[in-house]
DNA sequence: CTTCTTGTACTCGGTTTGAGTATATATCCA
DNA sequence: TGGATATATACTCAAACCGAGTACAAGAAG
């Protein structure tokens, strides 16, 4: 097999928010992410893959993404003989679909993705699982005063800030200090549902990619429905993000970027005082930076 | 040959910044960028790209990460029949090294990547060519609004705000709008100097990615040597990002994070008064974030 | 010793952001 | 019927940040 020839396939991290759950879809009993060899019949990967998740989950594809592309030697160690000397390269995809309805015919299947990263959903109380985590780490760097400054930073250990945003950091260390995967050590406990090869990892990813995506990129109207009221939207974004959102400040933030407009329409309350209902406003392209980081310039 | 097989090779986008002006490492005259099969000696692709740059420049690359998987089905128009089937593969990688010394002995050729864009320089005067380029933008969408609103937002027409971080966005509309390959249509004039294949697409996503980049993250002192003025790093922002900086407040911009910390030499003035020499502090780890965007949190 | 060029410190007003308060309008249930 | 409860929405206020500009310091060049 001549070098530069490889085994290549695509794998997508799909997500959708039901019920204020972020959830991503899954096969093999919640153990694997989609995935499966490109069809050569499209021109564009991007056009292949959208028409075979649809065909999958019988919903379009409001957005997609490349999200990186896993050609390590060593990605999966179940079958190293069968690729005969080839690499094996997986494109992965991050995709979001709007509220799938209940699971359809069942076979794809969707999970909550703090089921795979618990320690991850900070809304409503610091993760006790944190707590276990720290100490298994701090003992795993005791000797090594980086790995401390360094695990300190990720888990917002000893006064430090919790950054949402780490996710595949902090996946990282833990996969390296051996809680993240029963393969090496088997004896301790084992943090998070584990899935299979580096699925895990590449699930990471994207979970990464989205919350760094939503703060800057109006993307989390793939994930709404038509119309939404400004607190489902809210819920839906500190879902993605694991944090509880200040709920004035979010209002003001949504209202200044123009991005919605009332479509008139009052919610049936579900509780309480009935909310107006929002619709986004494709604003003038994606013309919109909810926030774009700035460089100081100069005018003349 | 089976479905999912692949051709498979790197490609790379290498930059540096040399008098101030921002370099990209070529083949074959600056119509090539440099590419090649990956070895499967190496762990990683990482590792393996990272050895394959330093024996071809001779220097470090201080900066490494993945750019983007290109593969879609009309890569390379050139030798459709090569690969008789397989699809062609090419994984993207964006590397900063710091300034090389003058071109060793002229292998590896270094262009100024504003030849390949000259649009995108807005350092020292709006671009002329600018001018000839909205003309036939206009032209070309003159029967499409939604066109004409694009350009506008794309390239900052009609009083619009130029944004520098669109370059792959302005350079697919020019694509599309058969203003940047002679191709198509080759009677008339064309921007830039063309590459082979989608190279130049390549360096434009390679583009887009540092100039996005260096406003949350402190990688352009990758590209810097041991010691420097401030004046220097604010020539070398200036040069990746093609604006000119407000001088104090870039100052106090890179004061307030804190990255850098006086050596305690001065520079040997180059014309004007003597300037403090800094250098770079590995800020305890990478936490530094350079205006990370925020959401609205919650306390308690 | 004057002018040029670069370096460095400071000011000032407008905008954004974090945090909190007050009030409106529904549903639920005793 | 009338709280209690839950949500919706409008304001306030101070701190931090940012864009823009000014003033002055110090060596180099003529």
């Amino acid at each position: 097999m001549p070098s530069g020839f490889a085994h290549a396939e695509l794998i997508a991290v799909l997500v959708a928010v039901t019920a204020n759950e972020p959830r991503v879809m899954t096969l093999r009993g919640g153990e694997a992410l989609p995935y499966g060899p490109f069809e050569s019949k499209h021109r564009s990967l991007q056009s292949g893959l959208r028409a075979w998740i649809e065909s999958q989950t019988g919903h379009p594809v409001g957005y997609l993404e490349q999200l990186y592309t896993f050609a390590d030697r060593d990605r999966d160690p179940q079958n190293p003989e069968e690729m005969n000397g080839a690499r094996h390269i997986s494109i992965g995809y991050l995709g979001l679909v709007r509220e799938q309805d209940a699971a359809g015919d069942g076979r794809p299947a969707w999970h909550d993705w703090y089921r795979y990263f618990p320690w991850e959903d900070h809304r409503d109380r610091h993760p006790e699982m944190l707590d276990a985590i720290a100490a298994r780490l701090q003992q795993w760097a005791k000797d090594d005063p980086l790995r401390q400054q360094r695990a300190e930073y990720l888990f917002g250990l000893n006064g430090k800030a919790w950054n949402e945003d780490l996710v595949l950091q902090r996946y990282e260390m833990m996969y390296e200090a051996g809680l993240a995967d029963g393969a090496g050590q088997e004896s301790r406990a084992v943090f998070g549902q584990p899935m299979v090869g580096d699925h895990r990892r590449i699930l990471a990813t994207g979970i990464t990619r989205l919350r760094a995506k939503i703060k800057y990129h109006p993307v989390v109207f793939e994930l709404m429905p038509e119309s939404f009221t400004l607190l489902e939207l809210q819920r839906t974004v500190e879902a993605l993000s694991g944090l509880r959102l200040h709920k004035p400040n979010f209002r003001r933030q949504v209202d200044q970027q123009d991005l919605i407009e009332e479509t008139g329409e009052m919610s049936s309350g579900t509780g309480g005082r009935p909310a107006k209902l929002f619709r986004y406003r494709p604003a003038i392209l994606e013309a919109q930076s909810l926030s774009g980081a700035r460089l100081p310039v100069s005018r003349g």
